[in-house]
DNA sequence: ACGTCGAATTTAACCAAGTCAAGTTTTTGT
DNA sequence: ACAAAAACTTGACTTGGTTAAATTCGACGT
């Protein structure tokens, strides 16, 4: 079945233990309470091991929210046909916001709260995450380039896409955080987000007044 | 003259001693290469007073650029009548590139250059950068904001010129870094930005190829 | 000029993140 | 069964950053 031998299936073992050791930890007493320390003890494996499997003590918890690294760049790559990147990823985001996906802060899962108020709340941890978006940026504007976007354009349009991403989850997480009810909230995000790639789509012209492109 | 006491003239002595002694030490040796123990040694100041000025090691290199963390809020505000925001950052952006303003990066002094290179080449750094990045951001949507911006957009407009205004710097770094001449990377790097404001300007749509805004 | 108050500094010890080298266990391929 | 390689552990070490207590030193009223 799979080919993988029992070395493998025991490195990933223990890296999900050290993983969920972590998370447990952390969800439990706060990232900085915890230290690298007691999560190897509490998974059984000594220091070095845990720095082999994770670089940084950021990444024990990032690790979790890593899959959506590169989600825009594979939801432009696998677009249907006749759909234009922009629209694409634009109704991507309307359907996290549906799902109420954890990545869109519309969720009010109490470890999904704590989890991002640690994120939010720790100057290492949202550093972190935001090299993690850049890489995302990056991801998604070689996804451009290769839907035939000249490569500058690809490269501004990427991160000002993955900004603005970022800007709305803030916004949203914010407001649950603040006590609201996600489903409450739900058409003000909707609305948002279909503001944030109106400008996308048509620019900052019209709502910043500007008159004319100038060239000098 | 001058109400500034013995204590403070002192103070900003010290500060100084420090952030000269970190400069020349980086500059010599690279960022990991130096301990803030030998910063201090060289500053002949004790390392708890070393944080006292600075909370972080990181912060003894970025002092230097901090000087621009509120400049585009600061345009904003500052801007002749009958102009509007999105035009007088355009300028600005021009005036720096003429001017070869190191944040520009197309500037090829080899301590510039240097510093660069420890910048991106060191993740710590450029973490910490990114978070100059963003209060700069805020900085630049309450001026928007000021301006009479509505507060969403205002957010969402900061963030995106924050982060091409990033891009194109790390896009010129990245050619002097290879060797390029600044001057003759100067009339390409004027283009970048044209092209930057104007997609910023007038929305992606036209370069992504979206035909229309479509509400669900 | 004197003395006191408070701020800045130092000393010394400490904690936690991350690294390194050397040796030990365990899986794999033969 | 055995040898090579990979993962793991141990223990010690470096470095960023913090804390508490003791000390120096400029500010200011008398």
């Amino acid at each position: 079945m799979t080919d993988e031998g029992l070395r493998e299936r025991k490195k990933r073992r223990t890296r999900q233990a050290i993983s969920d050791a972590a998370m447990a930890l952390f969800l439990q007493r706060g990232f900085r309470q915890v230290s690298v320390a007691d999560i190897a003890a509490a998974a059984e494996v000594s220091k070095p091991t845990l720095f082999n499997y994770f670089p940084t003590k950021e990444d024990l918890l990032l690790d979790r929210i890593a899959d959506h690294r590169e989600e825009s760049a594979r939801v432009v790559r696998g677009r249907p046909a006749g759909v234009d990147p922009l629209t694409a990823l634009h109704q991507h985001s309307r359907e996290l916001l549906a799902d109420r996906d954890p990545i869109t802060g519309l969720n009010d899962n109490p470890d999904t709260v704590a989890l991002r108020e640690m994120l939010y709340g720790t100057p290492s941890l949202a550093a972190h995450l935001t090299r993690y978006a850049a890489r995302s940026g990056e991801a998604l504007a070689e996804a451009l380039a290769d839907a035939g976007i000249d490569p500058l354009t690809s490269r501004l349009a990427a991160v000002q896409i993955t900004t603005v991403q970022m800007t709305l989850a803030e916004d949203n997480w914010r407001r649950v955080a603040d006590g609201g009810n996600p489903d409450e909230l739900y058409d003000g995000a909707v609305a948002a987000v279909d503001h944030a790639y109106a400008l996308l789509s048509a620019g900052l012209a019209v709502h910043l007044g500007r008159s004319e492109v100038d060239g000098q």
